[in-house]
DNA sequence: CTGAAAGCGCTTACAG
DNA sequence: CTGAAAGCGCTTACAG
């Protein structure tokens, strides 16, 4: 027996929801029948054949009664969720607006649907909500979540991390090869300025610029005032950066650990009647699209399109395709360098 | 007969997942116990009682195996799915952020996971994946929506709709009393200004701002010239609003759809070196945090903080609270004199 | 104190 | 051409 809920449940008590027996009593069918009309198997597997005013009847009697197959009954007999899952930390970040746009996009071809996680708990959703697959941004990751990631890949989640560290083992891992990328900028910086400003973010890849930074310099020519820590906010890094450009002895060159603050820092600038970049040169990172439209143009370190990749992966992984047997993917950043920078 | 999947699907051969039934092979008692000793239900109901012992086995066993109840499963048994999803239109607006952050907490508080859903077909997922509760953003609903909206909702899905139109019928609707606030931020800038531009975006409720513009101008006294069409980007709001105040007949005070282009108003404003508020006063509209913190702080139409209303009512519905037996909440707008007016 | 069994709503191999 | 039946992995009333 079933039906009784527990007490002081949500009233789930359905004004009935049809399901495919209503269906099947409806058209005068077994829900054989229902089942096989309603995904089209009649018309694919020829082993299988309906009359067509069977497949009429049973058509008319579930749209007529409002029908919509329950998925999670589905997936219990079809083992697939028909779910493409994102669990990403940052969300306000133009990276991240591409990534949703990509998945979005990925799933919308497969014919699935696509979502985004709120909360952190990604290994608890997978494995029990359970998703075909999920992309799984590296900042949410720890160290230890290795055999989590195994194992959810060995029961058939297809994963996509994207991670500086993790080696592949049964899933994908898309790394970025950041550093030449900043080395090459921090050079480009040092070679025409003594005080160079520091925006520091230090989440997942964002920490490689404040290394690329010390590295370049020195770690006894790093002058502790010229650094600021920014977080997630606009508002906060155009704060930091009034602050670090009012002084007299600003720098005259700003890295930073992302284009959003790179921005909130060229705004500041302008607002001090600080002339970019004759008076300051900025480099961003994560190349985003907003930077290439402010003014003047953000020079940055990243790649080109940085999601087209994951949606190709995405598609290729839940079609069962062999093609990208390499499980490793890198990607070089590069330098751009537009108007903020001379 | 299940286990053979269609062929050409993904490799959903797991691993063999354990099952409830894996859990109490091991530990040696019915699949019952092992339901009854991972729910607490022999804590909860005296009618149940499993010796410690037994418990202690049990709980091991699914410890060792790293077992996770399948949630397809445990949704069907017992018609309740564990998910609050949220569905909205624009990602990027800050009272966005507050909706996410507000249905995040609730779902935390009641021990579900909160989801957002990126593809827009939000009545295709509620009806097939289910969920508890539903958050709905006005903007990607349609005036024939309604009868989709109340069946879900007599199918024990709590919805939630932000919006300006729909009249409650099984679901709550919380709706914006926009206008009056507006109109008193129309007739603040019209009592001193000549000139007023428009930043306008037609989605949602953000189309009544060109309506009380419209209106306090009088139909005739509005100069198409001063108003500029906006889209979700910053930039684009940027760029319109350097050519909008590039003119040597310029606007002495701008109404805008949104704070994000009221900020972008700002900055173009600073950029050109016209000083807010003396030669230029803004107001914005919906009193997001971000508008806050910017130099000087943004006059905006909205309200206190939009978010808590919207987490306490989840928490009572998913509760089955009899409490807010209204199902229509009106919050009247506000207009909030800042730095960017005189 | 514990287990066998029915049921949630689907899919599909197999037998008519 | 169609249907009866088993199975997916849970929950729970009920009988021991």
């Amino acid at each position: 027996m079933n039906t009784p809920r527990p007490t002081g449940e949500p009233p789930t008590s359905d004004a009935r929801r049809p399901t495919i027996r209503t269906i099947a009593a409806a058209a005068g069918v077994s829900t054989a029948t229902v089942s096989y009309v309603l995904n089209r198997r009649d018309l694919s597997d020829s082993k299988i054949t309906i009359t067509p005013a069977t497949r009429e009847r049973v058509i008319a009697a579930a749209e007529q009664l409002g029908y919509s197959p329950n998925q999670s009954a589905r997936g219990m007999s079809r083992g697939r969720t028909d779910k493409i899952c994102l669990m990403i930390e940052d969300f306000e970040s133009p990276w991240t607006q591409a990534i949703v746009a990509a998945t979005r996009r990925a799933a919308e071809s497969l014919d699935k649907t696509s979502l985004l996680l709120l909360d952190r708990d990604w290994y608890s959703f997978l494995s029990r909500q359970g998703a075909d697959a999920a992309v799984i941004e590296g900042g949410i990751l720890k160290a230890d979540d290795e055999p989590r990631l195994q194992q959810l890949a060995t029961r058939g989640v297809q994963l996509i991390l994207l991670h500086s560290a993790f080696e592949p083992a049964g899933f994908d891992v898309i790394r970025q090869n950041v550093r030449p990328a900043v080395d090459q900028a921090m050079q480009e910086l040092a070679s025409r300025h003594d005080r160079i400003g520091l925006l520091r973010r230090r989440l997942g890849s964002q920490a490689l610029i404040e290394q690329a930074y010390r590295e370049c310099l020195g770690d006894d020519q790093v002058n502790p005032a010229l650094i600021r820590d920014i977080d997630v906010s606009r508002e906060q890094a155009y704060w930091q950066s009034i602050d670090l450009l009012s002084g007299s002895d600003r720098p005259t060159a700003i890295l930073t650990s992302n284009d959003l603050s790179a921005i909130s820092a060229l705004q500041a600038a302008h607002r001090l009647r600080i002339d970019v970049p004759e008076e300051l040169e900025i480099i961003g990172f994560g190349n985003s699209p907003e930077g290439q439209h402010t003014d003047p143009p953000l020079s940055s370190v990243g790649v080109e399109s940085p999601a087209n990749q994951i949606a190709d992966l995405l598609v290729h992984r839940l079609r069962g395709d062999a093609e990208p047997s390499e499980r490793l993917h890198v990607r070089d950043f590069s330098l751009y360098l537009r108007g903020t920078t001379r």
